[in-house]
DNA sequence: AACAGGAAGATTGTCGACAATTTAAGTTAT
DNA sequence: ATAACTTAAATTGTCGACAATCTTCCTGTT
């Protein structure tokens, strides 16, 4: 899966992945509580890892945690689903907008590229490209930005809460399809260097992902 | 000054506060580095607590940290400015769309009335206004949006590097006035629930800020 | 019976010491 | 003299133990 290697180089990094991966895919359940003395027994770390760790969940708002107390998983709500979403549609928009100007002739045709080879995979159904496809094109659109703030925001900070929130509503769904059209368009307008017309459409594109992930949520809930 | 009190409860906070407004300030330069034992010292507590408020230094990007290397205070360039800017513009942009549609009337009265007590001040040329009226004005309206996400990544993210930018650049300018007068115009849209309006006002006057501020950059640098 | 107060247990926060890694200096060989 | 290797110093990463705080349960009083 991963197409970006973020590599962990220290042991509290191993920690954090792990405990991230573990709390996206719901192995953690959201809303439980954190324990630093469980996790270090069950991690075999000394808690000052654990306990990193956890300050960095912190930071990607994946754990809330209260001075004294602990730390929790976040628990998924329609309200905070909706909000994700506003600002996720706010900053890719802009994503978009800047990757339009900033992305390299190279970056583009490989974009290109990764959507031809998509499209193969769609044809056949392969249901492979809802989860990491549809992350893939994100993710180059995001660093195609250049913007650092940009890309921390969204690659450390919002998109594993996405990932978390789809995961967990189960989104194997018939938006397979359309939402590969849609990214055919994005491409297009980045490849013409057109930045109002693809921060709409990308706009536009997060908007119907939100609807259908909020169509789930009502029936999950 | 501190119009929103974040009170510092364990010691890691306290240490977190200082060294982020010592960096702010400048009283510890961009671009050093950071000494865990060297700053444990001077602060009279742990490694630990120290390499904590560290941490959390990062997760605002304030400082950059390398496994096993250290953490370095990031360096001010024009690069940086402007893409801070560039994000600044879309979530306040963003922030002051959904104030006009969340805020509370009691709130936006109060909002009203903060521009009225610094009518005075401006008037009366007391140049205090600059730097703590324009953040309060800023920060109700952050609030005003009531989308948790955007107020984190605003807050606890952006805001303490775009004042490190506003203060070590010595940010004293002829732009008093006419922000105020921005400001005004974006009350009157978030009272009338205009939330496009609103929006492309707050861009509008971020983006003269920025130009403002970048006029100053290519000066002192 | 309900509520306030207080001990006991458990959990988080802080500390100093040790281990691992990087950086710098010093030495040797080409 | 330069380059590569070795070694030593300094810095970061990790650990286990102790201190402070919160939670829970128990006791006693109204």
């Amino acid at each position: 899966m991963e197409f970006f290697q973020e590599q962990a180089v220290t042991s509290s990094d191993k920690a954090f992945f792990r405990l991230r991966k573990e709390i996206v895919e719901g192995v953690i359940p959201s809303g439980s509580k954190l324990s630093e003395t469980e996790l270090s027994t069950k991690y075999q770390v000394s808690r000052a890892v654990v306990r990193e760790a956890i300050n960095r969940l912190e930071a990607c708002n994946i754990v809330e945690r209260r001075a004294n107390v602990g730390a929790r998983v976040v628990s998924l709500s329609p309200e905070g689903l909706i909000e994700l979403y506003q600002v996720r549609e706010s900053l890719e928009g802009m994503a978009a907008r800047l990757a339009a100007q900033h992305m390299s002739a190279q970056e583009i045709t490989d974009l290109n590229a990764l959507l031809n080879s998509q499209s193969h995979e769609v044809k056949s159904a392969e249901l492979y490209y809802q989860e990491a496809g549809d992350l893939d094109f994100h993710y180059r659109i995001i660093l195609g930005s250049k913007n650092s703030h940009l890309i921390s925001m969204l690659v450390n900070g919002l998109y594993h809460l996405v990932r978390m929130y789809r995961v967990q509503l189960g989104m194997a769904g018939p938006r397979v399809t359309s939402a590969f059209d849609e990214h055919k368009h994005i491409v297009q307008a980045i490849s013409n260097r057109d930045p109002e017309l693809a921060e709409m459409l990308m706009r536009r594109h997060i908007t119907y992902s939100k609807n259908n992930i909020e169509a789930k949520l009502q029936n999950s809930l």
